[in-house]
DNA sequence: AGCACGCCGACT
DNA sequence: GTCGGCGTGCTC
């Protein structure tokens, strides 16, 4: 029997980051497994905090007085040894801690809350009886916390021993129960009954015919009332009487619309040529546990979805079960729907719109194996599916699958990781793939499938560039060039639907001429430069580099020089103005901000209850809908010249997807594209729908440029509440890292952040492009392990590796 | 995070 | 001379 547990603590700090020995009661012996959550003692106060079993009996060199676990929370395991290992190799990758790592890979109901309470031990002065206990002796200290004065008046009691703290750690974990019932006696029981019953007593005969039906059955109370129409009160008389037996049942709580399906959707589409090429190589590594990568890139509406579901079929027929990933933008209910009429009762849908008590039902039939198939975002990944034959990721591209919130993993990464574990296959998809995983898949590491096709065997919509320059020169400042103001009110007289995409990226922190397009670079990155209004420069993200904001532009010397953006509410009231009877939705973060209101006004698009859907990035992604024929984006500039190199590859990606909402089902769609650069590669080979071209090109810039995919990167990051503190921790760093890489890695910075100050913090950072380094990943653990101890008080360090933006 | 220990200013 | 300020270090 195991004596001692290791016990990982509900104390994300850097020196609490390791398991903790403790000792296990006699009465525990033979419950305690690793992966159970438990409440243990810990520190001086002993107060209570909650922890996971990360092992047994293991050794240890600490020889203080070992502490007991205090009670167990679970009977069964929650994290598998599975999750137990997967959650030490994320909190390495990505500098957290151990603790934040599990709590991350579980439904937010395991996260227990822990309280304080205030109790009075000893008889105490009657005012303050009064006073702060309000004459009860217990006392919640949250209660009492933000008043100084209390407080203080409460330690001083407690050093007189007349109070305690005490700690109490409430598990938020509720399992929904609901009362089953079931007929008691037989047919013929019942028979006997009902002759002794009054004839008037109608709802008690309603009841007896009712139970008669269901012998032999377990009905849940709910349904009973439903199917009978009698209140409440009839059954509990019954159940006193002894006609029913009643048991308390765990029920899991449906979300809304988890009952959807799209009977269209149940049986297997007739795959085309492509599809099925694609489909025979992913079946054939899930049959023979293959752990390989593939990459599917497929044009929009070239049947991907179909090829998806028909692996995890197979995975399923294997015996296995399968893990759809989907970025949360685009986990619409077609998409759930379309999954549940495929694999119906098996399916587990995680999404952020759940509650907390939801997720944990769906969580705990994922674990229990009942549902085989999971569909989620981001955080899915975690799903506690056992036995995975595939593991599939669409629109693999997507910046969301990597957050800014630690710990900062790449759902990708992880994704590889557990379909390694399992030996199973990963299949990754996109229109527009990452550049790290087309290369991957250039090299021969991941292996290419396309569908280069649309199933409805139409071409991919024509897209015409529209020169805003002119435009703007011949009419003033407007967000519509003549052409397709021209189109919008053709498609409004045809009863054609439209949808308008201003892109807001980047906003307003950089500078371009309104006359030729001209944008302030870096000399030394080739990266726009960033205006900074508190210093009134411009400044660059990577290398430090500074100058003054320009008034006339450098390249043309014109004075329509300025910072860029537009919103959508004066876009909106600017096409009103233009078009006074059209019906317009806007979309974008302040209309879309209540929850559900997002799927409400797609609704609405959808039901033709509008001609022109105005929105920002939001719309691009996954829309289908028929009636759309013409597509317009307003400002196609806007994301290109973002200080960030991966700009150039996420306005492809944007403007790509955009486009192929235009002209899904049987009519011809048409794309408009406004720009001040009509030049500019990305715009030309967006135009010509063509990755491949644009993949060559980026590839070439990132070569030059010692940039990923060609080079892996590292963001160190440092703030304090003095500037001066923060920049010496970094110079510091810098020089610790100097003398110990290898010579062809590159460390940009020290420079300050963007946002330089956050909530009176200072920021500075440092970015790392490396190609080998076997030292880095250990010399970068040494560096934040050190840094409490190293650096002033109140400094923070933190780790990303491969950020998706340097900004 | 939360608590104790420890060393300096304004009070009975 | 003591109460209590918050800087520092530790939690099995």
């Amino acid at each position: 029997m195991a004596e001692l547990a290791q016990v990982i603590v509900d104390v994300p700090t850097l020196q609490t980051n390791r398991p903790y020995t403790y000792q296990i009661p006699e009465r525990l012996e033979n419950q305690v497994q690793v992966g159970m959550r438990v409440i243990v003692p810990f520190g001086n106060g002993h107060r209570k905090v909650q922890g996971f079993i990360v092992g047994l009996d293991q050794p240890s060199d600490y020889d203080g007085h070992l502490k007991k676990i205090t009670a167990l929370m679970d009977l069964t395991p929650v994290v598998n040894s599975e999750m137990l290992a997967l959650s030490k190799w994320l909190a390495d990758q990505t500098y957290s801690f151990w603790i934040s790592c599990l709590y991350t890979m579980l439904p937010n109901a395991l996260k227990a809350k822990s309280t304080r309470v205030v109790r009075i031990i000893d008889d105490i002065d009657e005012n303050d009886r009064q006073l702060l206990f309000n004459n009860v002796d217990q006392l919640d200290y949250a209660s009492v916390q933000d008043h100084p004065e209390l407080v203080s008046r409460l330690l001083k009691l407690r050093r007189q021993g007349k109070v305690s703290f005490e700690y109490q750690v409430n598990d938020r974990a509720r399992v929904k129960t609901a009362v089953q019932i079931e007929p008691a006696l037989s047919f013929e029981q019942y028979e006997n009954l009902r002759d002794g019953i009054r004839s008037n007593a109608k709802n008690q005969l309603r009841l007896v015919n009712y139970l008669q039906t269901i012998i032999g059955k377990k009905v849940l109370l709910k349904e009973a009332r439903q199917s009978t129409g009698l209140s409440a009160a009839p059954f509990t008389q019954a159940i006193k009487k002894g006609w029913i037996k009643s048991t308390n049942v765990e029920v899991y709580r449906q979300p809304i619309g988890a009952d959807i399906q799209d009977q269209a959707a149940r049986n297997p589409l007739q795959l085309n040529s492509d599809q099925q090429t694609a489909l025979d190589q992913v079946t054939d590594a899930i049959d023979q546990g293959h752990n390989q990568v593939f990459l599917l890139e497929g044009v929009t509406g070239s049947g991907k979805t179909e090829v998806y579901l028909q692996a995890m079929s197979r995975a399923l027929k294997n015996g296995k079960t399968a893990l759809l990933m989907v970025p949360e933008i685009s986990l619409t209910p077609q998409i759930v729907s379309r999954v549940r009429a495929r694999f119906g009762s098996q399916v587990a849908v995680l999404h952020s719109g759940l509650s907390a008590g939801e997720r944990y039902d769906e969580w705990r039939r994922i674990e229990r194996g009942e549902a085989r198939v999971v569909v989620g975002a981001r955080s899915a990944i975690f799903a506690p599916l056992d036995n995975l034959g595939i593991i599939i990721m669409d629109e693999e591209h997507e910046t969301s699958y990597k957050q800014d919130d630690t710990p900062r993993y790449h759902a990708r990464e992880v994704a590889k990781w557990r379909a390694h574990y399992h030996q199973a296959p990963l299949l990754l998809g996109s229109a527009t793939p990452s550049l790290e995983s087309y290369s991957r898949a250039m090299a021969g590491n991941y292996q290419l499938l396309r569908l280069p096709h649309r199933v409805n065997q139409k071409p991919l919509p024509p897209i015409d560039v529209v020169d805003m320059r002119p435009e703007v020169q011949r009419r003033g400042e407007t967000s519509f060039s003549s052409e397709l103001l021209t189109a919008l009110k053709d498609r409004l007289a045809k009863h054609e639907q439209s949808i308008l995409m201003l892109n807001r990226r980047g906003f307003s922190s950089f500078i371009m001429c309104r006359d030729c397009g001209f944008v302030l670079k870096c000399p030394n990155c080739d990266i726009s430069l960033t205006m900074h209004l508190d210093s009134h420069t411009m400044k660059c993200h990577y290398c430090g580099h500074e100058e003054p904001i320009p008034n006339i532009c450098p390249n043309c010397h014109s004075r329509h020089i300025r910072y860029y953006g537009t919103g959508t509410e004066k876009v909106m009231a600017e096409l009103q103005h233009l078009m006074p009877e059209a019906r317009i939705i806007r979309m974008d973060v302040d209309t879309t901000r209540r929850k559900g209101m997002h799927q409400k006004l797609l609704q609405q698009f959808g039901d033709g209850q509008a001609d022109i859907l105005l929105g920002t990035q939001m719309i691009a992604k996954g829309l289908d809908f028929p009636n759309v024929t013409l597509v317009g984006v307003l400002n196609a500039d806007t994301g290109l010249d973002l200080p960030d190199f991966r700009a150039s590859e996420r306005t492809f990606d944007l403007l790509s997807q955009v486009s192929g909402r235009a002209g899904r089902a049987q009519k011809n769609g048409q794309v408009f594209i406004q720009t001040f650069n009509p030049d500019n590669y990305v715009i030309k080979l967006v135009q010509k729908h063509n990755y491949q071209q644009f993949f060559n090109t980026e590839m070439q810039i990132r070569q030059m440029a010692s940039y990923p995919p060609y080079y892996y990167t590292v963001r160190i990051m440092g703030s304090h509440r003095e500037e001066r503190v923060a920049a010496k921790m970094m110079y510091d760093i810098r020089q610790e890292l100097g003398n110990q890489l290898a010579s062809d890695t590159i460390i940009l910075g020290p420079t300050p952040r963007a946002i330089a100050r956050l909530k009176d913090r200072y920021y500075y950072q440092i970015v790392i492009k490396y190609r080998h380094d076997n030292k880095l990943h250990e010399l970068l653990t040494q560096i934040m392990q050190e840094s409490q101890n190293k650096y002033q008080r109140g400094a923070e360090l933190s780790i990303d590796p491969e950020p998706q933006y340097f900004l």
